[in-house]
DNA sequence: CTGTATCCATTGGGATACTG
DNA sequence: CAGTATCCCAATGGATACAG
């Protein structure tokens, strides 16, 4: 019974396409290369921006920065700067932000779970 | 101490960046703006092609056959094509696809769940 | 250390029209 | 009905260099 938010489309009856519900917005906000695994991370505790560049290996600061920018904007990082010299940030999940990390983590361990079974059913060739 | 699978590279000790698991490139299929939309869409039976174009709203054809290709290339969807006239062809989620429609819904819930919370609280200027 | 500034490549996604 | 064929754009992501 329970559906994929806005599939549907049960609630717009017009067709002004722009006008959806958040549900997509927030889903695409996680569903990027680095947004998912980005709050993985943050979800063993508070990081600091060197650290995280470690985790994610391969992420370039460029993007680094641009992801945690967006999880700050939809509020589910907390960015904070202490004003010393070399400078120091940490980024920590908000309760937002540990609360999605729940259901992320799920997707997360179904993965790991499954990597290998899917790795070896699958010729991805096209 | 469960960490999202393949971000802290304990597993890479060399530097060839391109020979990463496996499982973020399944992380990647499902992240984007209509694989788990459509997975939530199968996840409540098979469908035809038309079926999942109005179900999944604003999707472009093209969109949509590329879409269901990645998830039948990653065995999540089954295509079954009836050799009739008019054409009939059905998707529908493979055991693999109804394994991770799960965790996926559980990511689904919880948006619908906050998405006015984060609508209220977001200031997404920038 | 924590970023920003450029420049660039890829591609996901979209609009529209057309076909077996 | 179930797609393909084109053309196009914006955005994501990446490499590298540089800055406070």
């Amino acid at each position: 019974m329970m559906s994929v938010p806005c599939s549907t489309g049960e609630h717009r009856d017009h067709d002004v396409y722009a006008v959806l519900c958040p549900c997509r917005d927030i889903l695409e906000v996680l569903s990027n290369r680095w947004s998912a695994l980005a709050i993985g991370a943050l979800a063993e505790g508070p990081q600091r921006y060197g650290q995280l560049q470690r985790r994610l290996e391969g992420i370039t600061p460029k993007v680094l920065t641009s992801t945690l920018r967006r999880l700050e904007a939809y509020h589910f990082v907390d960015r904070t700067a202490y004003p010393e010299i070399p400078p120091r940030v940490e980024y920590a999940l908000t309760d937002l932000g540990r609360s999605v990390s729940v259901p992320l983590e799920g997707l997360s361990n179904w993965v790991e779970e499954h990597a290998d079974l899917i790795r070896g059913t699958a010729e991805h060739a096209s």
